[in-house]
DNA sequence: GCGATACTGGCAAATTCTTGCCGAAAGGCG
DNA sequence: CGCCTTTCGGCAAGAATTTGCCAGTATCGC
């Protein structure tokens, strides 16, 4: 029942330690994700240049290219991936620096498994409201797109998200969100949204 | 001119040892910010039920209400402050929790003072916008955000990244979302956003 | 100083949004 | 079939936002 996340997501392991990288990703994969695996921040980038990824993981600590450098090229490529970062001996700085970066999470190592499952999940779940592929709808007005239309854009996709993951019950989301019962039947409406999917 | 931020900046400042109170207090007052203390989060909420103030500097392990708890509720009470944490043995986790709370900063105990002024001549200054913020608090589902406040982050964020884009040109702005002018001036105001200067 | 450019802000009318009140339709249940 | 729960929508008062008009400040180059 937990394993039931967007048909192929494609998950970028990245960690100098080849260890860590095989056990993870075996895991990973046995738990219905897509892993491709890089060991150095370098190849992960010439990865991305071409590919795109549904996730990236990324040890911080690296040979090389740190996590933190790594990040802000991986950002520049795909402006939208979500990021999250693992590491030993984590100092706060560093933790502070990833998560301005915009990590959606900063794991410690040694990454229990089940833990790192369950944030990926949460990742590429389209029922979680974490920092997603989804957001690129209203995120990525990167041209011309109207503040109007993006706030718009934001408000549908808040409203249906929350009816998604309430399973379409008008009265949680109208809890959830804290939004009166008439204003949220008018926005649905404006904006175009019904409950069952069609 | 590296003092002049805006004209009454308030911190409210929070921790439970008066004497790091009294001693940052009295520092940060010598470089022209209002400051208004509390030695506890239930204390600091008191005052943020009736006013308003620019930032919080708030410990994150006190007695009785720690600082995650207090932010969160100081969030519900003003959606978009910004909350700068410090503490001492801080844990990862305490530290990402912290970050996805929207915190703009998180500095270890002891403080450095100095340190603790540039970061809040940064997150004050009109000079630098602390975009994390607000990214953290329309990205973070966590549950209990209002739709309301959810979305005026979003604009706010969305009006300030434009605004850095755009070296803080506001009529680039103008074009670039395509908004009246008026209203532009409206939100910012309304939404506390301050653009840079030359 | 003068004109041009860029930005801000008060004011008020126009517009849009919010929300309580009331009635009603749909589905489940005994 | 009545009854209950859940959701929907018209209507209208009230609240909030948008926006045009107009004036004012600051900077820059001449």
């Amino acid at each position: 029942m937990s394993t039931d996340h967007s048909p192929s997501s494609t998950v970028l392991l990245v960690d100098d330690d080849i260890d860590v990288l095989a056990a993870n990703a075996r895991f990973l994969r046995i738990n219905q994700f897509e892993v491709i695996v890089a060991n150095s921040a370098e190849k992960a980038l010439e990865y991305l240049e071409t590919t795109s990824v549904t996730v990236v993981v990324t040890d911080l600590r690296m040979p090389g290219k740190d996590g933190i450098s790594f990040a802000k090229d991986a950002r520049s490529l795909h402006p939208l991936l979500p990021i999250l970062f693992f590491s030993g001996f984590a100092r706060v700085p560093d933790v502070v620096n990833a998560m301005k970066l915009g990590a959606v999470d900063f794991l410690e190592k040694p990454v229990d498994p089940e833990e790192l499952l369950s944030r990926l999940q949460d990742i590429v779940d389209p029922g979680s409201i974490a920092i997603s592929t989804q957001r690129a709808a209203f995120d990525l007005g990167d041209s011309s797109t109207e503040f109007r239309h993006r706030v718009l854009a934001y408000e549908k996709y808040l409203i249906e998200t929350c009816l998604q993951k309430n399973d379409g019950k008008i009265s949680a989301v109208l809890d959830e969100l804290k939004i009166n019962r008439r204003t949220l039947n008018e926005k649905m409406s404006r904006l175009g949204i019904s409950k069952k999917s069609g």
